[in-house]
Parts: C-alpha cells; structure tokens; sequence
DNA sequence: ATTTCTCCTTGACCTGGATCAATTTGAAAA
DNA sequence: TTTTCAAATTGATCCAGGTCAAGGAGAAAT
C-alpha cells in the first residue's frame, strides 16, 4: 500500500468559507454575512504535534473545537486511575461539548498526529446563536449528533463479540471518511493498537489476532496502520 | 423494608414554578417572567401507565421531555435486532436529546412506571432561547449533561468487572436520588434484572448472583426490587 | 383462593477472550 | 548506517462470566 508523499506546503489556515470540511462543522447552511461572522469568532491554533495535548483533564473550559486536518483521542479516567478511550475524533468532527456543563473539561484531549483544529469560544459562539437561529440549530444538531454517537457506541459495546465489535470499528471508520468525501475503502488508522482495544473494550492481543484473522479470510488488507477494506458485503455481514 | 402506602390523590400537574425538579430542569436559574414563558410551551401529558410508550424508534421528532415523577427506559436495536438498553430516566432528568439531528428519534423511550412527563416542543424552545440567554444556557447544559452521561457509562463498562459495574450502577443510582433530595440509601429499582444486565453489558444471571453476593457480605439489602445500601463505604471501595 | 405467568434465583458446565510470555517489526534517534 | 525503543504479532494457558437448566416467589388474573 503506497504511503502519502510527504510534501511540505506554506502552513495555510483556510477561513470557514474555504475550509474543506465547512458542511459537516458549525457553519452549514449560513448565509454569507453570518458566515464571515462565525468566521471572526474562530481562533486557529497552530498546528498541533503528534502527542500534543489540546487539553487536559481538570482545564477550564474555553470553547469548542473543530478539527480541520489531523486527528484527535479523548479519554478519561477512571475511579481506579485507568485511562478509558471515550472517542477519536477527525476532520470535520466538533468535540469538547461534555465541558459545557461544568466548564472544566471532564476528560483530556490529545492529538494522535499533526493535526489542525480551530478553537470557538463557548460564550461567543452563545452569543452569536442569539442573533442567527441556523446557527443555534447547527449547535443543538451538533450535540445532538454527540449524544447519537455515544449511543452508537454503547451500542456497539453491548453484548457483541470481539469479531463484531472490531468489524463495526472498521466500517465505523470507513463511513467517517466517506462522510468527508474522502476515499473509505483504504486509509491509514491514526491511533495505535493499544488504543483501539481500549476503546472497544478488548485485549489489544484480541485486537492484533483479530485484524489477522480478518487479513487471511480475504476481508481486509492490513499492513501496521495501513487498511485496505476488500470486502465490504463480507465485512458487513460478519458486524451482522 | 416499606412499600410506600399508594394514596390516590387527586392528579395535579404542578406548573414548572411549582415543580418539584425545577432546578434540575431547563427553568433553572430563569427569571419569574421568562418562566412563565418556559411554562406556556410545556405540554403536560396524561400519566403513563407503566409500558407504555413514549415514543418509538422512528417516529418523527416534536420535542424533547422532562420527567416530572416516574421512570422511562430508552433502548436502541442493534445492527442484529437485539434490544439494547441505552439509559434510565428518572425525576428531574431530560431526554430525548438524541433525536434533534435527524428529527426522528433514533430509540424507544417506554415507561417503567406509572410516570408523567412534560414535552418541550424543540422548535419553540429555539425560539424562545433566542430571546432568554439563561434559557439557551440551560439548554446547551442539560445536553452537555447528557453527552457527559453517556461517557461515564463508557467508562463505566470499560474493563471493569461485573462486581465493579454493579457497584457502580447501585451508586449511580443513589446518587441521582440524593440529586433530587430524596432518600438515597433506600430505594426501589424501578426495571428488572433483565433491564440492568443488558444495560450493563451483562447476562442477568450474573446480575442476581452479584446482588445476592453484596447480600452475603453485608453491603446491601435486597428483597425484589428494594435496595437499601448498607454499607456505603465499602460498596464504593468495591466500585474502586 | 387458586391459577397463571413473569421475574428472579441458584447450580453446573463450558468457552471466548484476558493474561502472561517470547519474538518480530518498524520507526525514531544517534 | 547502526542503535534503541515502542508497537505489533503470535503462542500457550486460564478463569470470569456466559449459557443452559431447573426450580421458587410475587404479582396479576380468574
């Protein structure tokens, strides 16, 4: 599987109206003035280093963020001081918004490779809803989508075998790049085997066996982070 | 252990100034005029008789509710058409949250008891949050509440073992009764042992067993659906 | 009061996936 | 390039909790 060349830009910072995931983030459907006003609200960050922290467990809570190129891991701890994965985020996903409540972030943030994420401050951005209804709608959708998304995971936790849940991951994926308009049938996974496992509740040798069985059964092509999905139809099937 | 006494009263259905959750509720924190506009939205519905439902998975979305008194069970179906248990909701707790995006409820939302909600129709509720900044604050917490909800019961299911979920569970539970200033450490379940195994990603075997098992060793009293903690230090000790 | 039915408990057995352990591979650092 | 270290694979073993099965106890219906 060819590896993406690595060639190096000037770092660009799109504004919302250029920004290539804009119709999955905040700003679908508005109108062009108020589009340009969500767009002075946004702070962009520079770019984020592999293992970077946004932010951390316990940080007040400023904004909201959204992801523009990269890729980002939240998880949590639990009573007993373990970490526990609560979700990956990638380009065009809004996260943050489990701090809203307590303005402290419950949970901490970090990027799993260079990643690009524009930061809207919460009270601004309440602000703003107050004047323009679709984008007060687009926030309500946004962690509407975030409560659905948990649920799918819970879904996806309960009463499953490792072979399911590890299929559902993949295709779960797949789908987010395809939501993107990007290619969904190969793709490299931004986080490691560790992380996956924990997220899915399972050994990271149930994981790496898993991935394997997989690979010699035709359904997939996998190469460290590389994968090649070959057989959607058989995949699904195996997700039930 | 006491059941309480069931008196027939005279149904009343307090206004929201009157309601006994308020401050848990969307009014929280409003002023005297703006509640009285909160309370002009609500639609009160006749009680649920226990089984019923509230809404199905499909059915199209009109607005999210508030448990005034009672219990309600959300559940999705997986990929595979197995029932799974997705949250209990009691008193004081909003719901339905899930739905805003697609504008159909994604779940099934049933009673558990006898139970009587209020709807809060998503569309005038936006309006309305236009003109109150408290009210749209309110809003944007009690959905941050939710998605922060669900991620405890992530955390909750990973890598634990089913002594610690049920100790946790038993927790969760009293402490949601100690939010509402209720008795907390007597209290009925209100869904059955098939209810809790599948919500906590357990066969209901395994659920009668571990209750019998804190039984044994003192930490709580159990007869049906009556549970009185006996031994809170302890069961958090084992909860971890 | 008696039947019926649903919910719950308890026992016996077995398996999926965790855990422990030993390499292998790849990527970053020197 | 070689070294170093973290990440991933694969094998062997074991046990927590799932599954199957057989009652028992409450609640609702007759």
């Amino acid at each position: 599987m060819l590896k993406p060349n690595p060639i190096h830009l000037i770092h660009v910072k799109p504004a919302c109206e250029q920004c290539r995931v804009r119709e999955l983030c905040l700003p679908t459907n508005l109108k062009s003035q108020d589009l340009s006003l969500m767009d002075k609200l946004v702070v962009r960050r520079e770019p984020l280093a592999k293992g970077e922290f946004l932010y951390r467990a316990g940080e007040k809570f400023k904004g909201i963020y959204a992801i523009q190129d990269g890729a980002v891991k939240t998880y949590g701890l639990t009573v007993d001081g373990r970490e526990q994965v609560t979700g990956f985020h990638i380009s065009g996903e809004v996260f943050g918004l489990d701090a809203i409540d307590g303005e402290v972030h419950p949970c901490n943030a970090v990027a799993l490779e260079k990643t690009e994420v524009c930061q809207i401050p919460f009270a601004k951005l309440e602000e703003l809803s107050m004047e323009v209804p679709e984008l007060l709608h687009n926030l309500s959708r946004i962690m509407s989508r975030e409560i659905m998304r948990e649920q799918h995971v819970l879904l996806m936790l309960g009463g499953t075998s490792a072979e399911q849940r590890i299929a559902r991951f993949l295709l779960n994926m797949s789908q987010r790049y395809a939501d993107q308009k990007l290619v969904s049938d190969r793709f490299r996974l931004c986080m490691s085997r560790q992380d996956i496992s924990n997220y899915l509740g399972l050994a990271l040798e149930t994981v790496s066996r898993q991935f394997s069985q997989f690979q010699e059964r035709g359904l997939i092509d996998i190469q460290n982070r590389y994968v090649q999905i070959k057989q959607f139809s058989l995949l699904k099937q195996v997700a039930q």
